[in-house]
DNA sequence: GATGAATGAGCGTTCATTCAT
DNA sequence: GATGAATGAACGCTCATTCAT
């Protein structure tokens, strides 16, 4: 990597930190592209250099916090699925907190406005949420802790509507809602409730 | 009531529902006033006689379907808790999805941001939601359906984080999570899981 | 006079004293027509019985304490010329004062503004402050109090300008001249200064 | 300078020009942003490259004459109080004059309208003018022109509210008055009148 | 005389995006 | 790769005024 690229990333970097920042107080209608290179030391056009589109820093800063999800999971192969569910469930919410109720309310936005990341459909949020959940529980079928003939298209919907239920309760109850906690008792009470059925 | 004030509320009738459909169609943010009052065959000014600011269409749009469903909850009264709850569960993801994606995302910005519906603070819709389903628990345990020590408080989360898991799935899924088909697989499944205990 | 026209009067001075209220507070542009009707509590309809343009109620407001000075000094015939002006210098001052800084503006920009007042040339300020400053010269003169040869417009012009200086310092100085001290100096120090070379 | 920096000037220069022009015919109120940025050759937005608000061109057009006074006077040291004060009293009303009646009422709405030039005292015009007078008053005390007993404070207040009483009149009386002759008379007339006390 | 719903022109301002330097 | 001046579409909202009741 040459300089000239490593002070490119940098300035990405800097970039999608600052917006992250900027969003978690004010949201992303409220903060403007000049709000960003401000305060991150770079000139407005600096931004479309590594962003086609306002919309587009919006994922770049979503992405990262969940990717590493994945990761961890991959080093928790000798753990049991209930406590995989329980670390995944975990993980997912204090994403959710990190990323902020605003940038919460741009996942709705993004994912669904047709005019928005048309050309990259992978990158929506559910199809990327249900593919990580569904993996989960097929492994554990694979590994036998699951019965063959467990449904896990309606597993990884129920556990799906979950999370996004309590992150939308989050959003919505001005704080009433403390999802981390909460999450602690869903997988407490219910997870083993429901997997019961189909354990091995 | 005089012919003027009829022909007012037939006017801000006209508003509410042509609001509703262009919204549905398109979103709030893709919709400006003059989209609305032109489409309602009124001049421009006329929406301010009847909304402060653009935003407080959407909460006139958003309540109406859901007060119904207090009152037909009222003609339920000799059905079980099960049922009570079955149906508010259906009716309640009916109107989700009468109301629209667009309708939707719009509560989370509303209850949200401080700067609306500031004065009222009844009209949030997450403490409107969450008081109608404490009180048909509440009412389950004063007809003695319920047990006098049943978490209340807990059990309600439990269904308004699904009812709002639900909605998000919607919203976020792009079609691929259906609803209303989703609400009754929940209800025939879990609901009377999770009250067994605390049924008498 | 019927009690219909009675209630008539009653209800165009109601407007008359609460606009000049408002307008002291904040300003003709900040005020808007239902401000002034709903404080008075009437209908915003009503304004429009008594007053073309929103624009005329100023000319209302502001002639009504001026026009009390003539009758005033009308009271003070046996007085000489250094008193009247004396008099009329402080009387003058005291209704700018009562009008306010934002119905002094609006003098200006009525005045001025071609499209304002058009039919009615006699109303302008200027003109009719005029008037009355060398009517009350003319008057000395026609009195033997001033020689018969004492240059009228030129005085007249002198004092106008004072005056008006005074006012427009009184609204850009932020408080800082203060207007009826001023004038007080003002008349004890220069007014007979200026009018000696002209007293019999 | 760059050339870009060179364009940017003459861009902002050539808006300010513009809505001078615009300004002396038809008033602040009259003219919109569009009128000033079409008539200047560029667009809308540009105007808000250069001003926050359509109210701060004001400001950047009445200054520049009269700062040039300031230079002038400079210029004159050799000269006695008379003719610095004539020559600042003929330069003041020409400014006036040049500046047009409509810029004229912009300054009283400028400096009192508190949301206006809140970070900047020091631009406000009555303090500037206040400044100007009171200086070349000290000076001619420092040049033992004036005795060193001289009301300076009291000899500024009047010329101040001469001057801005020609000004209101000029103004006010739809042309009847004419500001540089009036200028004149009073200064032969009356300055020397009122200076003498303090002459050494 | 009083009402208040309806009108609709009008305007300041924002801001994502482009592109010549 | 970086800059920042220029763009211009877009829009919510105000408000004086009218007029049918």
């Amino acid at each position: 990597m040459t300089k000239r690229q490593e002070n490119a990333k940098k300035t990405k970097l800097k970039l999608v930190k600052t917006a992250l920042e900027l969003f978690k107080d004010t949201g992303f209608y409220d903060i403007n592209v000049e709000d960003i290179t401000k305060k991150a030391g770079v000139s407005k056009g600096t931004f479309y250099t590594y962003f086609k589109r306002k919309e587009d820093i919006v994922l770049e800063i979503s992405r990262a916090p969940f990717s590493e999800i994945a990761e961890e999971l991959d080093l928790m192969k000798d753990k049991d699925i209930i406590e995989k569910l329980t670390y995944y469930f975990r993980r997912f919410m204090e994403c959710v907190e990190f990323s902020g109720i605003h940038i919460c309310r741009q996942w709705t936005r993004d994912v669904l406005d047709p005019n928005n990341v048309p050309e990259n459909k992978d990158s929506q949020k559910w199809d990327y949420d249900f593919e990580m959940l569904r993996t989960i529980l097929e492994n554990a079928v694979l590994g036998k802790e699951l019965k063959s003939d467990t449904p896990i298209e309606l597993l990884t919907h129920i556990f799906i509507c979950e999370l996004y239920g309590m992150m939308t309760c989050w959003c919505m109850s001005d704080g009433k809602f403390e999802p981390l906690q909460w999450t602690e008792q869903f997988c407490n009470m219910q997870l083993e409730n429901i997997l019961k059925p189909y354990l091995t």
